[in-house]
DNA sequence: TAACAAGTCTGAAGCGTATTCAATTTTCTT
DNA sequence: AAGAAAATTGAATACGCTTCAGACTTGTTA
């Protein structure tokens, strides 16, 4: 990610790098420490002026550097804006892992991913507005790192649906890739409107819509599992009543 | 738009505008012309290059032109991409409502929609890519030539969406707004996906899935979605009739 | 501990590109 | 045909990304 200071000190200090343990740490856990200042100062610009408007001489002010230190640590304001992207995919995917963990079923995931996706998006953004013009510049998205990043994070995402699936939740005719557009596409396109109308009460409504519909049902209650279910049960206590006859 | 050359033709002729009708028409329409040709310069350029990388000089030297010519024309470059996005927003808008008008059921209506827009998005990719850089710089995004343009396109299909709720195709309780950026978001999205991968061939199947999302009902003519919820229905009704004995 | 090496930082200079504008050319009017 | 208005030109300017030679810090070795 980052060319940067902090690489060479791991084949300078060779195979035995522990022989001094406290001050190559400190001078990489120094190094990690700036690049991290960095990118939050580079976000903070970022997000109130756009891309266009952030200079480098900002950024550096805010990070409280000199402009050239910031080519120390990224190649140039394109590798820097990719680094605050891929650090803003890394923390989105975080939270959007552990908490579709602690769901349990597929409409809960789902819901969670939405909620935690449009939350981030909104509370940071311009950031993602930015990709656009990143990776256009970009001889090949395939292959580098925000595509890594984000086919990580569209995982967590695949992996419900994956498991919706054999629970029955989701049919199974639909191809991942055109449900996964769907599902992110609609909550971007939605983030953008609330983001212009200033209005982010709707979110809930949207998000009901959108899972609703992935879980293939009409707008009827429930999904269709949770309606087998429901008939299942009521066919159970209808046929003991049959039964005790 | 322009705020360019053509403008002060009018006030110069004064209330008496038809006293020599040729000459001050042909002075108005080889502005147009030329304002026409450089739209379609910046067009060419932006979409090969992208935005960052496409040079006002390039431009200038696509269209025939003085560098400064271009600013007689558009107030710089953000204005000139602008220039091109209405453009396209134009024909966009063009083609899909004479396309729409021409269709008689929701379904029909709304496949054509979406066909007609992921085509011109994909023909002309890196248009719309455009438009964050642009609207970030903007001070108010609504009240823009843009903002307008986009909403009499988007027009088109909450048209679609009113008709079909009055036909029943389309359930009443979910807000426009919402299925507008599930609509789009999804198709801009699965737009991208497919330039990504060079794949063209799945747009149909996108926009089945879509638009029987759209209408309400489970996927495609007997998918196993659809028989489960069929025979989900007779049980109930079944069930009924045992209860109520 | 001192001297050295490697790593890190600095900010002024270079360079490319958007934008301006005084001078020139073209078009229209009378 | 002369004069006025509009349109065009391209060299000069301004701004912001990027470079780089030198200064400074940190870690290493004797």
């Amino acid at each position: 990610m980052a060319s940067g200071p902090a690489e060479t000190t791991q084949s300078a200090s060779g195979s035995d790098a522990m022989s001094l343990s406290r001050p190559a740490q400190t001078r990489q856990s120094r190094v990690r420490q700036k690049e991290g200042a960095i990118v939050s100062a580079a976000r903070e610009i970022f997000i109130t002026n756009g891309y266009a408007r952030t200079t480098m001489a900002m950024i550096a002010r805010e990070a409280g550097v000199a402009d050239g230190t910031l080519y120390t640590y990224f190649e140039n304001k394109d590798a820097l804006a990719r680094g605050v992207i891929s650090d803003f995919y890394a923390r989105l995917t975080e939270s959007a892992q552990s908490g579709v963990d602690a769901r349990k079923t597929t409409r809960q995931k789902l819901e969670f991913l939405a909620r935690n996706h449009i939350n981030l998006v909104m509370e940071e953004y311009g950031i993602l507005e930015m990709l656009p013009i990143l990776t256009s510049s970009l001889s090949e998205y395939s292959g580098s790192d925000i595509y890594t990043l984000n086919k990580h994070y569209v995982g967590v995402f695949d992996a419900i649906i994956r498991d919706g699936r054999a629970r029955g939740d989701i049919a199974v005719e639909s191809k991942v890739w055109m449900l996964r557009d769907i599902f992110f596409g609609a909550l971007d396109h939605g983030a953008k409107t609330m983001m212009i109308r200033s209005n982010k009460t709707d979110t809930k409504r949207l998000i009901d819509q959108l899972v609703t519909m992935m879980l293939g049902t009409g707008a009827g209650g429930g999904s269709l599992a949770e309606r087998m279910e429901a008939v299942a049960e009521r066919m159970e206590s209808a046929l003991k009543q049959v039964e005790d006859k």
